[in-house]
RNA sequence: CGGGGCGUGGCCCAGCCCGGUUAAGGCGCCUGUUUUGGGAACAGGAGAUCGCAGGUUCGAAUCCUGCCGCCCCGACCA
């Protein structure tokens, strides 16, 4: 642990897979682009996904489980959604080993091919489209809001821990409506829980917009999503919600019937976020210390370090940190007393430095004396001396103050680094800097297509509040409705 | 799939080019003593079929052949 890590200005990518492993967020493990989410990043994960689960049921979602196999056939049934996937998909093929015959551990055995291949989900329209089938008549049984927390697989050539690994973590709401508006409605509602969510609780606004059709969803109408910008200039996408339109009900055909006795297609919607948030909330605020964790989502909002010498001094100071650690537990703060007396205080601080904890208490002799505590904050490393009266309120302050202020800093990075462009030269010097640009595009796909080959920025979105007036495309010059935000994107 | 790198105690790695007693060092771990307000010091100790399989040789971590795995950079993608 006592290692250094790289700075972010030396390379940036490098520092972010050390801080990774070094902060014991998660590990490779040994299998290709697969990882190991270790306790502490688990917890941050466990904060999200509580977080999200409670607003998902506040929306009047409720949670179900579907299988990890998917049969094959399943998922050619939408055109689109199988040319999207296919190319990524794990397959299983056998169900069974045997000893090997030529005497070294166990093979395949050949007599055990599945009749038809299963594949492991990489998202679950099909299979959950499937079931919906069986579970809609009526319009009596719309909407149907269904919410599922899993793992899906999707074999990625090229992986990095959190941000995109062969087999993630994540939630994918499924649902059904009567009427073609009211699951636009749903997509929309659904983006706007993820925006809240990432700028309240993850301390990160970001841009809500509209992808193109090239950067869409296989098999959505509209892809909906949130673009996060990282501290290197590049975007990030956050989360999506797809208008799925009736695809995929007429794929596996989904009908009910009306208040008027027809029969119509329902209309539908999925949306997902993933552990590739964690990887987000990492890149956003962290810096060459460690990992910068808003104490919303921290797991740990504050750590109490005693500091003595000698047993006697010690079992006095811990005494007096655990009513300390009692007092802001009572106030409803996530607290933890380090009375581990086999690290030296020193190791620690450093220690809860690199694993992002918010705030730290550390209480000596001297303090003891006083009545008095140190209060160091890791977002701006600064450090006072406070009283211990009336202690859990300066701290709940000081937590609030926290998450507003790295709140603020995004917004401020995305306000700075969002370029407005009118030619083709200042739209490459916008991208030499790093950020948003935002510009006109005529609209094509082509354009869109000729401006990834040559700079590798992609349309990040059409913002929601973006400039609505018409001008000309910076690669064409052709006729353009309205701006775009293009970015270079992980 | 193309390019690069790496596989040696739990972790980081030296040694390999130029083969030769017991495979070096650091972190971590165990025991003890002194320490303790910013990653402690000293002493002792445990821990390795050198990625795998062949080959060359009196002798292989080191040379040769083949294979496997992972990481990084690109194309593809959440």
């Amino acid at each position: 642990m006592a290692s250094k890590l790289t700075s972010r200005d030396d390379d940036y990518s490098k520092w972010y897979n050390e801080l990774v492993v070094q902060a014991d967020l998660a590990q490779h493990s040994d299998v290709k682009g697969c990882m190991v989410i270790k306790p502490y990043g688990f917890a941050i994960w466990e904060r999200m996904k509580d977080v999200l689960d409670g607003m998902f049921k506040d929306t009047g979602h409720v949670n179900a489980y579907f299988p990890l196999f998917i049969p094959k056939s399943y998922l050619s049934k939408e055109a689109a959604h199988v040319e999207g996937f296919a190319k990524e998909c794990a397959v299983v093929t056998h169900y069974r080993l045997k000893n090997d015959p030529n005497g070294e551990g166990v093979v395949v055995d050949p007599d055990a091919r599945l009749e038809e291949e299963l594949i492991v989900r990489p998202t679950s329209e099909t299979i959950i489209w499937n079931t919906y089938k069986n579970w809609i008549q009526s319009y009596r049984d719309l909407p149907l809001l269904v919410n599922q927390w899993a793992n899906v697989v999707r074999w990625e050539m090229r992986t990095r821990l959190f941000l995109r690994t062969a087999e993630f973590l994540w939630q994918e709401g499924h649902t059904a409506h009567a009427t073609k508006d009211e699951a636009v409605e749903e997509a929309k509602k659904m983006l706007e829980v993820y925006a809240d969510f990432a700028e309240n609780y993850m301390a990160m606004p970001v841009v809500k917009g509209v992808k193109t059709e090239t950067e869409r969803f296989a098999g959505a109408e509209d892809t909906y999503c949130i673009e996060a910008l990282m501290q290197d200039g590049k975007a990030l996408q956050a989360g999506t919600s797809h208008f799925l339109g009736q695809n995929f009900a007429k794929a596996f055909d989904v009908t009910f019937a009306d208040k008027e006795g027809g029969k119509s297609h329902v209309w539908a919607t999925s949306w997902g976020v993933s552990t590739r948030l964690m990887g987000a909330l990492i890149m956003t605020h962290s810096d060459d210390q460690g990992l910068v964790l808003p104490p919303k989502l921290a797991p740990i909002e504050v750590v109490i370090v005693p500091i003595y010498k000698g047993q006697d001094q010690m079992d006095e100071i811990v005494a007096k940190c655990q009513e300390v650690a009692d007092e802001l537990k009572a106030a409803g703060i996530r607290v933890k007393l380090d009375d581990d007396d086999t690290k030296r205080s020193g190791w620690k601080f450093a220690e809860y430095e690199l694993k992002g904890v918010p705030l730290r208490i550390a209480m000596g002799p001297r303090d003891l004396a006083k009545g008095t505590c140190e209060l160091a904050r890791r977002d701006t490393k600064t450090k006072d001396f406070v009283s211990l009266d009336g202690l859990a309120a300066h701290v709940r302050t000081q937590l609030d103050d926290i998450q507003a202020s790295l709140t603020a800093s995004v917004h401020e990075r995305i306000k700075t680094h969002t370029h407005v462009v009118d030619t083709w030269e200042g739209f490459l010097e916008a991208l030499d800097k790093g950020g948003f640009v935002s510009a006109h595009w005529d609209g094509t796909a082509e354009t869109e297509e000729r401006i990834k080959q040559e700079t590798k920025a992609t349309i990040r979105c059409i913002p929601y509040d973006g400039d609505t007036t018409s001008g000309t495309c910076i690669k064409t010059g052709a006729p353009s409705a309205r701006r775009v935000l293009f970015a270079k994107a992980y």
